[in-house]
DNA sequence: CCTTTTAATGAACACGATGTTGTGTAATCA
DNA sequence: TGATTACACAACATCGTGTTCATTAAAAGG
C-alpha cells in the first residue's frame, strides 16, 4: 500500500511541491494558498498534484510529518546517549544534549519552521514539538524525582516545562536566531533549573 | 466611522452570528466552516452576514478582539490593585490575582477558548493571551528584580514564564477544568517561584 | 537498445462557495 | 405616523476544487 517508489519523475514531481509550498508559506500564509498558485509557481500541471497529495492539509501533513519524524529522530538519539551515559547525574548548569539537537534541527530548517511555529502558524505542529519535549522531560522527572517532593501533578508540571520551552525557541526564532543552539540550552537549563524566580533575581527580595 | 449603531436589529443579528460561529467552531473547527454553513445556521441570510463582516477572517478577528480586550481589562484592574497595595512586596507562595482573574475568565468562555488554545486553534490568538500575561510579568521583574541578579536576558525569560504559563492554561482547558483558578493560579506559582527542579524533586538529588 | 510501463500534461467537466447587486418588505426610530 | 434602513430573496459572475480522459514523454527493465 505505501510502498516506496523510487521513480525519479515522482521524486522530483514532490520536491518540487514541498519546495514551493515551504515558499509560498513564508510569503502568504497556509491559507492563502491555493492549489492553482502551487502548482503554477511550481510549474507543474495542477492534475499532478493530485496524484500525490488529497488536498493542501494532507500536503501539510506529510510536510509535518517528515520535520517530526526527524525532529524525534535526532533528540531521541541524543536522549538515549544521556541516560545511558550519566543515568544517576543530574548537572544542574549544564545543557541537555537533546535541547541542542533540537535547536540544531531547527535552525537547519529555520524557513520553514518558523513559518509553522510563528504567529500564523500551526498549532497542532506546535502540539508535536512539545510532545517530543514532554516525552523526555517526563523520563527525566520519573527517574531522577523524589515523588514526596513533587510539589504540583507531574502533567501540570510537564505542560509548564515543554511549553516554555517552545516558548523560548519561538522567541528565538522570531529574534532571527540570536544565539547558538548551544547558549540557547544552556539558557533554558538555567531557568528550569534555579527557577524563573531565582534566575530574574526576585528571590533575595523575599530572602533577605 | 466606526459608531456605535444601537438598532436592535444590528444587534440582535450580529449576536446571532457570533453564538452561531461559537457554536460551529467547536462543532467543525473553524476552517470547515463556510459562510452559507454560519448564515443558514443562524437562520439569516447570506447576504446579511457581508453587511456585518468582510469574511470569515473578519469575524474570527472580531470575535477574538472582544474575548482579549476583556481579558485584558479585567487582569489589567488586578493587577493594577496590587501594584498599589503591595509594591514592594513578592509572597513567594501566593497566588498572582490578575492569573486567578484570567483563569475566572477563560472559565467563562470556556467553550470558545477552548477551541481557540486548542491543538486546532488560532496561533495568533495564543500569542495574544501570551501577551497579556506577558505585560504584567516584565512588570514585575522590573521592579522587583535584582538586575546584576538577571541570569538570562529579560526578554527570553519573559518568553519563558508567559508560555508555561499558557501551556499550563492548555492543559488545564483539555482536562476539562479539573482545578479551581485559585488552585490553578497556587500552581503557577509555585513552579515559577521554586522553580520546576525543585517542585519536581530534582533538587535534592544533587544537593545530598 | 527496444519495449513496456507509468508519470505528467492539457483540456474539459460538474460542483460548491464567494462576494456583489437590485428590488421589495418589515422592523425600528424620531 | 412617516422616514429610515436593516434584512430577505434571488440572480449573477467569478473562482477554486477535485475528477476524468486521451495524449505525450520519460523512466524502468529485459
Amino acid at each position: 500500500m505505501d510502498e516506496k517508489k523510487t521513480d525519479r519523475r515522482i521524486l522530483r514531481t514532490r520536491q518540487k511541491i514541498k519546495e514551493t509550498f515551504a515558499h509560498l508559506m513564508e510569503v502568504k500564509g497556509f491559507e492563502a494558498i491555493t492549489i492553482r498558485d502551487l502548482t503554477e509557481c511550481a510549474d507543474i500541471n495542477r492534475g499532478t498534484f493530485y496524484l500525490h497529495y488529497l488536498d493542501k492539509y494532507d500536503l501539510l501533513e506529510k510536510s509535518e510529518d517528515e520535520l517530526f519524524e526527524e525532529m524525534e529522530r535526532l533528540t531521541d538519539e541524543a536522549w538515549e546517549d544521556v541516560s545511558r551515559d550519566q543515568f544517576e547525574k543530574v548537572n544542574m548548569n549544564e545543557p541537555l544534549p537533546f535541547i541542542i539537537k533540537l535547536f540544531e534541527y531547527l535552525e537547519e530548517n529555520y524557513d520553514f519552521i518558523k513559518v509553522l511555529l510563528g504567529p500564523n502558524g500551526n498549532s497542532a505542529f506546535q502540539v508535536r514539538v512539545k510532545e517530543v519535549i514532554q516525552k523526555k522531560m517526563l523520563d527525566k522527572f520519573l527517574i531522577h524525582s523524589h515523588p514526596e517532593h513533587m510539589l504540583v501533578p507531574l502533567d501540570y508540571l510537564v505542560a509548564y516545562v515543554s511549553s516554555a520551552h517552545l516558548g523560548v525557541i519561538q522567541q528565538w526564532l522570531e529574534r532571527g536566531m540570536d544565539r547558538t543552539p548551544q547558549e540557547m540550552a544552556l539558557l533554558l537549563s538555567k531557568i528550569s533549573n534555579f527557577g524563573p524566580a531565582y534566575v530574574a533575581g526576585l528571590k533575595e527580595t523575599v530572602e533577605e
